[in-house]
DNA sequence: CAGCGTGGTAGAACGTGTTCCAGTTCGGGA
DNA sequence: TCCCGAACTGGAACACGTTCTACCACGCTG
C-alpha cells in the first residue's frame, strides 16, 4: 500500500530523504512504545533519528502530524495483513467482529504506542484533517469489505453502517486507553454495537 | 442539577471559594469563546479570574480538568433545559434526533467554545477519567430519556443503544470541529446513524 | 492574646513543543 | 568542473503548561 506522505509525494524524495523519513518514523514508534504520547519528545525523536530538530519539523510540521502519520502507516499495514487473511465468519456481523477483535489485539500488544497514536488522532486539528481522513478511510474500507464478501458492491447503507462502526470503534478504544473501560468491556461493547448495527 | 466538583465537595467550600471557582470557570469560558482551546491560556485565566496561578492549579489540576469541568457544567445546564422542555417527536428516533439537533445548535452558536471543550474531552487521560465519565453519564441519560417517555423503565438494550449514539455524537462533533465535515453533514450523518440504531 | 496551619499571592523557574538563525553540505544545471 | 539554491546542522530563543519558592492573611485553638 502506498502511503501519501505529509505534503510531499513519495516519488519526489531522494533515497536519502526516504531514509531520513523512515528513521524519523521508526524513532517515533520506538519512543511511543516505551512512553506513550508523553514519551515521544521531539528532541528525542530527532536525536534517535540522527536528524536536526529543524529537519524533523521540515518532514512533519508537528508532533500530532508525526504521530497521526505513524497511525496511518500502521493502520495501512494492519489492513494489508487483514486483506491477505480476511476476517472469518458466517454472517456479516461475525466478520466485522473478527476484524475489530483482531485490531484490538494488535493495539493491546503495544498499549503505549496505541496511546500515542490515539491521543494524536483525537487532538488533531484542521491542519491535520487530510491525514486523519486518510486513516479513517482505511478503517472504513476494511470494515465495509469485511461486511459482505469482496465481490458484492457495497451499498450506500453499508457505508453508513461502516462509518458508524468506525466511530464507535475509536471512541471505545479511547475509553480503554484513558482507563474508563477495560479491554474486556470494550470487546463486549463493540459486540453489542455491531449486533445492533449489522442485522 | 448539582455538579460534583473536581476533588472537593461543593458544600465543603466557603462562599469566597465558591466565588473564586465561579470566576475561574467564567474566565475560562470567556477565553474559550474567543480563542478556542489555544485561546485558553492558564496565565490569562488566572489573571481574568483575579487569582494567582498557583490558586488556579489548586482548584483545577490541569487545563484539561478545567475545560472538561466547563463541559460538564454546560452539558448539565443544557440537559436541564432539555428536561424542562423535552424533545418532541412521535417516534423514539425522532425524539433522539430532536435532542441531538438542539444540542448541535447550542454548540454551533459558540464553535470556539465547543472546540476548547471537545479537545479537552478527547485529550483527557486517566487522571480526568471520572470527570469524563460524569459528562458521558449526563449525555447518555438524556439520550435514554428521550428514547421512551419518562415513564417506561429503560431496558438494558436501551442503554446500549444510547451509549452507541452518544459515542457517535462525540465523534461527529469532533469531525465537524476539526474541519473534516460540515455542520450539515454532521446532522445528516447523525440522522442516518439514529435511523440505523433506533428501529 | 499568641501562635499555627491552611489557603492565598506574586513571580521565578522548569520542561517540552515550536520557531529562528547562522553556517555547512549536497545535488543538479551551466 | 564550478556554482547556486535548497536542504541540513547545531543550537539558541520563544511560548505556554506546570511546579516551586518565599511570603502574607485569616480564622481557629490553646
Amino acid at each position: 500500500m502506498a502511503i501519501a506522505e505529509t505534503g510531499t509525494i513519495d516519488s519526489e524524495l531522494t533515497d536519502s530523504q526516504r531514509e531520513r523519513r523512515k528513521r524519523i518514523v521508526d524513532a517515533a514508534i520506538t519512543l511511543a512504545v516505551e512512553g506513550g504520547y508523553d514519551g515521544v519528545q521531539m528532541r528525542d525523536v530527532a536525536e534517535r533519528a540522527d536528524v536536526a530538530l529543524g529537519t524533523l519539523y521540515r518532514y512533519f510540521p508537528s508532533k500530532v502530524h508525526l504521530l497521526v502519520n505513524v497511525l496511518h502507516q500502521l493502520t495501512g499495514d494492519m489492513v494489508d495483513r487483514l486483506d491477505r487473511n480476511p476476517p472469518k465468519g458466517q454472517t456479516a456481523g461475525a466478520r466485522v467482529l473478527d476484524l475489530l477483535d483482531r485490531s484490538m489485539r494488535v493495539l493491546q500488544r503495544e498499549p503505549q504506542l496505541a496511546d500515542a497514536m490515539m491521543r494524536a488522532l483525537m487532538f488533531a486539528d484542521a491542519s491535520a484533517a487530510s491525514e486523519v481522513d486518510a486513516v479513517s478511510a482505511i478503517m472504513t474500507g476494511a470494515i465495509t469489505r469485511s461486511m459482505h464478501g469482496p465481490d458484492r458492491e457495497p451499498t450506500h447503507e453499508d457505508h453508513a453502517i461502516a462509518r458508524v462502526i468506525e466511530n464507535v470503534w475509536w471512541a471505545y478504544i479511547l475509553s480503554w486507553l484513558s482507563g474508563r473501560a477495560s479491554a474486556r468491556q470494550v470487546t463486549d461493547d463493540l459486540e453489542a454495537a455491531v449486533r445492533l448495527l449489522v442485522r
